[in-house]
DNA sequence: ATATTTGCAAAGCGTTTGCACGGTT
DNA sequence: AACCGTGCAAACGCTTTGCAAATAT
């Protein structure tokens, strides 16, 4: 059946290959923040053909589309994930690598406001919060955690950041 | 004279060799968030005894000694500054790529309540704030612009985010 | 039928590194 | 004198790309 971004694909009149079918596929169930590679992971999973340079080609068509967005978590890989409806920004966890998604409508607030007496309007913004789970300490919701991806090396490029891995998805306001 | 960088390196029992001395006097002067390769450039205009590799090399030391701090606005390259006093951010002029710090008290206990609440403690944090300048509006005290550097290409890496140049100084709360 | 997409392998970019040499302590 | 820092060029990791073959519309 039909996965939810592949009908974006077809909305947006692009042409249906069996690799975007199984990448949309891959990503439509993606609960996490998977890197390239992973994807490629999963995506080869399900079907042989596909090679990484398609997937990167892919990802970057969904990206430009509006399907897709970028994430830099550090590591020097990009990061995607599903364009959600409202925004939203990433906890994560520093000890084990594990992405939790928060919002907050004061920060919304806020940031417009340091904009403004600035002189700007906020065109878009960056913010992720890296944290250390506190002891005895309200156990933050591990529903959504799906089957985990797990880059982890380091060495390059804009790298040599806080290493990690990926994903539980969890608590609003 | 002892640029205040050097300085910092003679406490930290740093050796001191001609090329060190130059780069942490290229950083103590600059007013801006310069990469590599416009440090090299600025490096090698007061000392051509130098080579990239070691800019690089400096640069990663000075940064494990807390001397400097690596930025990443996006575009694939690392941009440095030197450890100021308290933490502040940066707003990126999307049109002309300057980049404005700010710091905001309320924003730093907004950022530890929400990671409070779902049972972390901040250990660090990234913000980047985009944004376009409003019509008429209050300038935006460009103060310290120093002499400017130019980084701007794309294409490739962690890249494919705004494009962008560097650096106003100005304006807290 | 024709314009697009794919796979493969090569290229590209920022950054790191092995090695022999040179400078600092 | 012993060690550490440097230069050069090669290696790296992620991402992009040229080209010919395969495919969607």
């Amino acid at each position: 059946m039909e996965s939810r971004i592949e009908r974006l694909c077809v909305e947006r009149g692009l042409k249906m290959t069996g690799q975007r079918r199984v990448v949309a596929r891959v990503l439509s169930e993606a609960g996490d923040h998977p890197d390239v590679e992973e994807l490629y992971r999963r995506a080869s999973a399900l079907d042989q053909h596909i090679s990484i340079a398609t997937v990167y080609r892919t990802v970057r068509l969904f990206e430009e589309q509006g399907i897709l967005e970028r994430r830099d978590f550090g590591g020097g890989r990009a990061r995607y994930e599903p364009s959600e409806d409202g925004p939203h920004y990433h906890l994560i966890d520093v000890e084990t690598g594990k992405v939790i998604e928060f919002q907050d409508p004061e920060h919304e607030r806020l940031m417009h406001a340091i904009a403004a007496r600035l002189g700007f309007d906020v065109v878009s913004l960056r913010l992720e919060l890296f944290g250390r789970r506190h002891e005895a300490a309200a156990p933050a919701r591990s529903d959504a955690a799906p089957g985990d991806p797990a880059p982890g090396h380091d060495s390059t490029a804009a790298s040599r950041e806080p290493r990690l891995r990926d994903t539980i998805k969890g608590a609003s306001r």
